[in-house]
DNA sequence: TTAAAAAGTTAGGTGTATCTAACAAATTTT
DNA sequence: AAAATTTGTTAGATACACCTAACTTTTTAA
């Protein structure tokens, strides 16, 4: 059984390797708004737990344990703002602050239910895949951004082309993998989309659409 | 803002000052499972923040503040109850103990919307009046069943103890909130009771009997 | 009314999670 | 290659909530 603090280690550690690949300690103390030797001594407890593997100017990696527990964190986070917007009935934006606290309730019964509940459920209303009872992702199907409706929301999971101008062009425009949008507008003459992301409104020409890979 | 350890201090002396009128540090330390000197010191933090007044060998009182502290993390938690009971469709006797996770979450706006999905309730499962938002509570005259007078007919209403042997035990008895009965027989050298509910006879242990209150 | 039991206190110590200050190693920039 | 920046470390301190051991005060029972 871990700590709270242990188990917001975890998650953001597996977070922040989603997003990026390699985890620094340091990225680790910004995203928790603590700082580095707070982040160092925690990851030495961490590593002696056998949770995750480090080394300095390396990263931090989940070992399997870790990331069995991050998944579990997942899970009931996911699961949490599913049923606060399907069955408590309040709105998505709302939902993510209420699921940080809920994701740390100890009981396998109640998440159950509410997996129950819902029938089930794939993602959630990010988008994002919940873990099922077991910790497994049911590996969501991977869809070109170009196909996507008009009106539906989805998250970048992957790229299908390396190059650095591709990847450049992307970062102009303030897109990467993780971020969730909804697809406003596709221009039926080009096959340009219109998206939203938070706040921002990014155009994208059919040709990069295409080599976007989205879920959800 | 209280730790979670504060709530659950602040919230064990409301309980154990209605049941028992006056509140030692032992009661406390025993309650919380907890040593004498760790309740000492935490009374004198509590006190210092004039949540509680405290006088060695007379007592620990909540004051104003305080025992609104406990009535809204009391709130909370019958809250949670019985929406775990009417929406997750859990059963009355498992709930108190995800209940005691739940009333740590910190949202107005989650329990205010619980609150309005089961439309203002006034009683969680057990019985027990729920607090309004503005920490109110609206309550009946209850009396333990083991002292009402033979012939005479009462619902119950509550229950004075949340354990899940003795929750199973009314169950299994056929015995729960809003049941009416009439009281047949006491036996004078026992004290257990006969009750006629419909058509069904009833006894119960004295020590029972006890625990469970009626309103006539 | 004295002895025993219960109730409470202080002193000093533990583990957790954080901090600042000072320093060291690696990487990037110039 | 030197300088600057980023990244990481250790050492030592703090707050919290708990503990044991030793002690005192009050209440209760013999």
């Amino acid at each position: 059984m871990e700590s709270l603090t242990e188990e917001n280690y975890i998650k953001t550690i597996y977070a922040l390797s989603q997003a990026t690949g390699e985890v620094f300690v340091s990225d680790l103390a910004r995203k928790l708004g603590v700082k580095q030797p707070s982040v160092n001594s925690m990851i030495k407890k961490l590593a002696a737990k056998k949770l995750v593997s480090y080394a300095p100017y390396q990263g931090i990696r989940l070992v399997e344990k870790g990331k069995k527990e991050a998944l579990f964190i997942i899970r009931k986070h996911r699961l949490s703002e599913l049923f606060l917007v399907k069955i408590m009935g309040l709105g998505w934006e709302e939902v993510h602050a209420i699921a940080e606290e809920l994701e740390h309730v100890n009981s396998e019964r109640f998440y159950n239910r509410i997996d129950e509940l819902l029938n089930f459920p794939k993602v959630d209303p990010h988008g994002e895949p919940i873990p099922d009872a077991h910790g497994k992702i049911h590996s969501i199907k991977k869809l070109a951004l170009s196909q996507i409706a008009e009106g539906a929301t989805a998250t970048v999971v992957a790229v299908a082309d390396d190059a650095q101008s591709f990847l450049d062009h992307l970062n102009k425009k303030g897109l990467q993998i993780g971020d969730s949008f909804t697809l406003k507008k596709r221009e039926a003459y080009d096959g340009s989309v219109i998206l939203h992301k938070q706040k921002a409104e990014i155009t994208l020409s059919h040709t990069v659409a295409e080599r976007i890979l989205v879920a959800g």
